[in-house]
DNA sequence: GGATAAACTGACACCGTTGTCATCGATCCT
DNA sequence: AGGATCGATGACAACGGTGTCAGTTTATCC
């Protein structure tokens, strides 16, 4: 016989039975101390949370997940990115608040047009307690809806609208961008380019629209043929540059919506033997790995995406936890980074 | 009252009652059906498949996970990447076959060394039916040991040592590398530079071997000041890079044992104004995205990433299901990739 | 000091599956 | 023909927790 409920030769894993005997409590007791509820004398507490310590007590969370319609984990969608390094750190974030609260992280990688049906099979399949949901899948109506509808708790990363009915966390991309192009101005460019982002994405008008904004409050005339269209991967940041060269009048700066494009308007330069900084400044946003991994290295603007991750992952919890009953839009601010991809025209 | 089990607003789950209900069986009958279990009679089974179908019915993880001590769910273990496209390919891979079979994925990264009691608990946990391990924390005998220790399943990806006592999966990075060196020599090259990977890496000094094997068959001999240690990282890759330009004899050509570092090595190219490839020849490997970001795009030796990662699963999930009791190492071959960052010395 | 409320604790049903074992025909064997 | 075997199915007890509700202390108040 064992002292353990189960028998067997592998270390058997103590379940709350074990716990209970050991500091003479009943189970119903343990699962109170476990889950922190209230009505607990600070005695008993204690005494089961030494027979937990003891046993090395994990509670089982499929038997958690049974009993109390919960799975202690969340899922995180988001869409095979061009830039690596932002779900990266996305998952970073996540993951990091996930750890510190005991919730389990599962991923749900998509396609770039997964279908609805897909996504709610996820969810009654893992039937996780909420979801995170990252730009700009996250965005679909119809996938909002279903979760609505299924009353899967959910916030969302960087959406383009910001729908009060929602939660949702991202950074200050309009007044990241304009700071940016004021940068540039105040270099003395006067003929910007500007690629923007895959219009899926919120964040591409909105830093387009800080642009402008820029622009347009220092006076300047909006010129369209500068502003071209992209795909925030590198392939068209570089196909965008190669255009905005063949123009009777070269910008003499160039702003993308992202590093990846400016890494590919870098790499356009050098095909087209255009001197950088001197014959032309380019600038990316988001700071990520590839700004310092360019010749010369990028200016940019740093947006804080861990930080950002963290707290959507914080939100989702409170939600599920029911400590939070309104929703919110926070908005981190970002921070111009200047390095040697931009300088005043014609200097090296 | 409702034609379901429970009661409530929202379209109420079905469970594995309703179906045997609706089938006319019991509820064993269909747990038979779902599980795919012999001795049920098609005809049974196909009135069973239709009111699953018909009810939408998805079997709770939870309940199966308690019954039956598996949790249809698998952890992957990686370290904090460099390379942020390795992992992501990984995870493509074997998300791709768990999606396929039905199991869900649970994300554990770490941090540079981590405890194995945290390893452990991520176990305990979670309950995961198997882990995928990636290098070079799959490599920890500690590791491995807790999991054999355990009874949990594992699958290591690209592990420093082939150990017949567990299932690996990775490239053949001996061959890779010899390949490439190979290439250089067949250029011309007779001084070649070498920047190692990170030493907890197996694939460092296997790529390493290859280079020096190259070298050797072709009777050359090896001048130690040439081969430099890297850490796999793109600030790792050009600082090395610097230290072989301050040699005496430069060499006319720096293999990077990853691509990463070889992104280092070019911008570091840059910074010391040598012309590339005329004054110098660059190579990686992995053959990452970054190798069509740098200019001019890289020589490299393609490993096929998401294959590696579809077969680990491939085999944990086997291996999971008691269909396979044999411990295999599974090689992939790597493919040179000749792009413009090579050439004869002199030539442009 | 006794009534009343509040804090604490436990008994027990139940969550939705799978595992075990019994049952029941049909087939096989001698 | 009778027993043994096998295939198909079901009854029922787990699995390890949480929710409900009732019971028992302990604190609070006249």
């Amino acid at each position: 016989m064992q002292e353990t409920t189960t028998s067997g030769r592998t270390p058997v894993r103590a379940t709350i039975r074990d716990v209970a005997r050991r500091a003479g409590v009943s189970i119903k007791t343990v699962s109170r101390v476990i889950n922190h509820e209230a009505n607990v004398r600070s005695e008993t507490r204690e005494r089961v949370m030494e027979a937990v310590r003891e046993l090395q007590y994990e509670p089982n969370p499929a038997a958690r997940g049974l009993a109390g319609r919960r799975t202690f984990s969340i899922g995180l969608l988001y869409e095979n990115p061009h830039e690596f390094s932002y779900i990266q750190q996305i998952l970073d974030g996540v993951f990091g608040v996930c750890q510190a609260h005991g919730y389990a992280l599962l991923l749900r990688p998509s396609s770039e047009n997964p279908a609805t049906e897909d996504i709610v099979r996820f969810l009654t399949q893992t039937r996780v307690d909420g979801m995170v949901l990252t730009a700009p899948i996250g965005d679909r109506p119809d996938l909002t809806d279903a979760l609505t509808e299924r009353d899967v708790p959910f916030v969302q990363i960087s959406p383009g609208i910001t729908d009060t009915r929602w939660t949702s966390v991202g950074p200050d991309d309009f007044a990241g961008s304009r700071t940016l192009t004021e940068h540039l101005l105040d270099l003395g460019h006067a003929r910007i380019g500007f690629i923007q982002g895959d219009p899926r994405h919120g964040a591409a008008s909105a830093r387009l629209d800080g642009h402008l904004r820029a622009l347009r409050d220092r006076g300047m005339t909006v010129d369209e043929s500068l502003i071209v269209p992209g795909l925030f991967d590198f392939e068209s940041g570089k196909a965008a540059a190669h255009g905005l060269f063949g123009l009777a009048n070269r910008p003499t700066a160039i702003v993308a919506s992202n590093d990846d494009m400016a890494a590919g308007v870098i790499v356009a330069a050098q095909e087209a033997s255009i001197a950088l900084p001197a014959e032309l400044s380019v600038a990316g946003f988001d700071d990520s790995p590839t700004a310092l991994h360019t010749w010369p290295p990028l200016t940019t603007v740093r947006q804080p995406i861990v930080e950002i991750a963290s707290q959507a992952a914080e939100l989702l919890l409170e939600w599920i936890r029911g400590e939070r009953a309104t929703h919110v839009r926070k908005t981190f601010d970002c921070r111009l980074v200047v390095r040697r991809s931009t300088s005043a025209p014609g200097v090296a």
